[in-house]
DNA sequence: CGTAAAAATGACTATTGAGTCAAGCACATT
DNA sequence: AATGTGCTTGACTCAATAGTCATTTTTACG
């Protein structure tokens, strides 16, 4: 299981470098060091390598973004902010699979890389959206369109300048800029200045994957996890305290080596109380897998 | 020279549904009805064969909107607004070119290739940059490259939207539509709410291109002619007169099929003064090449 | 017409690279 | 030590395709 992850750590590399038609199955080999034919005991072929590729990191780089979305302790503003943050700062640490996404070019379409592309640009959309009903309440469903439009415009775009770029960006800075930059033409649109020109109906092809219970249905058992903690916590009395734990946690979980034992300290806190024991206790069975739950 | 013409347009419309990868030399030979051997005497390589496309299609879409640029007579609002414009409608005219030009794919990233993409680049923010001068004045050189960048970002976004989407969106409203974003984001940079988050060390790979004496060294002939035209009319008494006349040059020459006889009859008009019918000949033997001057 | 130059052809070469598979190897269990 | 299981190997197949070049066709012109 680990050598998967080295073959798709290589990979990443080297296609981010030459492009995936210029990079071989036998240079992806050669730079993990095993052979060509071992390739093909964990990807069935170069094409599903790179879905695997896009899977793998996509859900590292946006989970941070969504489980920040999901603590109710900062106001909506500042979540949106945050939220952008922690996304920019998974960009800096996987770079290389940023550039190699850049790049786009990739296998001769296929079903399951446009089915992928489609899941992604739509969790993308929703997440945006979601947002903005946040900031702004549900008054800004006629202009919502414009909005998320110009604004995943220009996130993709700064995404690409901080990945070229040499002297690096600050995250928490770049997060912030781009929600005032987002609130003022917002504001625009509110005091009913500017017409919008996106509509539900020519926007359709990016609103699927958006579904009326939530939005967030395709998504993985480590996020529905944090999710349903999030959820149960609402509801406790205690919530205040709880939500702190919890965004520690995620605080905690988001960095390159988070620390095993400070997590599980947190979880038992949790644990403690009755209420939320047990969505806490899936949580953590996702989060810190291999020594599993020796209570 | 025709037939040079014909396989770029094969070429551009297989490798937009295709990518470059995925498109054979034989393919493009096939559907032009030439033989591959043929393709050869035109192109040395593939490689050369899409960088002549892209230097034949960025030319057309682009010079639309340098032409427009350099008319007096409209206001630096309006004229910014035509200018995006009047590039929409090239695009919707293009539309393969930009699909193949937004799949990115395409050779092993070479000298010339590069080269090429740098120029464009540069074009392009040199021709945002004397477009926000002329609008706020020499006051928004702090935050201009927020600017273009957002600006850039969102006019390419808006771009792939078009070529994309079913329902057409109508050049001449999204060109208002972007100054106007434009607008709101760089009042609030000069009210001095926002601060800049990019400056001219961090953005030096984008700014190459464009030099003191006015940003358009690297230009063609055809530009050039339409330059020193507008430039011998603005010293002239009677410019708005003859305004009027390039304008109306400027219009018919960017319709898919120009009329020949409007056109010649048009430069007939400038060519009867003096002092401006030198560069208007000029300017015509570009056009209008085939039957040269038989003044 | 006739002839020479230019253009077009398509069979051919040479290379690259995805995917296969029979044989070899390491390691665990008995 | 013997046996079996599953991972690893790399030589091999096979298809795709960029680019070449001797030959044929077209055009241009005296």
């Amino acid at each position: 299981m680990d050598k998967r992850k080295a073959i798709l750590e290589a990979a990443v590399e080297l296609i981010a470098e030459k492009g995936y038609t210029h990079t071989s199955m036998q240079q992806i080999a050669d730079s993990v060091g095993v052979s060509k034919g071992s390739l093909y005991t964990f990807f069935p072929s170069k094409e599903d390598l790179i879905i695997s590729i896009y899977e793998h990191y996509q859900q590292l780089v946006f989970e941070r973004a969504f489980v920040v979305g999901l603590d109710g302790n900062l106001p909506p503003y500042e979540r949106f902010a945050k939220q952008f943050q922690v996304q920019f700062e998974g960009i800096l640490e996987y770079k290389s699979y940023m550039k190699m996404h850049m790049r786009g070019e990739s296998a001769q379409s296929s079903e399951k890389l446009e089915g992928m592309g489609h899941r992604m640009r739509g969790r993308l959309f929703s997440w945006l959206e979601r947002n903005l009903i946040d900031l702004y309440g549900e008054e800004i469903a006629p202009y919502k369109w414009d909005l998320m439009w110009m604004t995943q415009s220009i996130y993709t775009s700064y995404t690409g300048l901080m990945v070229t770029s040499e002297n690096e960006l600050a995250p928490d800075k770049l997060g912030k800029h781009l929600v005032r930059q987002i609130d003022i033409l917002a504001k625009d649109f509110l005091v009913g200045k500017s017409t919008p020109l996106l509509d539900d109906v020519m926007m359709r092809p990016f609103s699927v994957g958006m579904d009326r219970e939530g939005a967030f249905t395709s998504f993985e058992k480590r996020e529905n996890a944090w999710k349903s903690l999030y959820e149960s916590i609402h509801q406790h009395k205690q919530s205040h305290y709880f939500l702190e734990v919890t965004d520690r946690i995620s605080e905690e979980s988001r960095k390159s080596n988070p620390d095993e034992l400070v997590m599980r300290g947190l979880f038992q806190l949790l644990k403690s109380e009755e209420e939320i024991s047990e969505r806490a206790q899936l949580l953590e069975e996702q989060l810190l897998p291999e020594t599993g739950s020796e209570h």
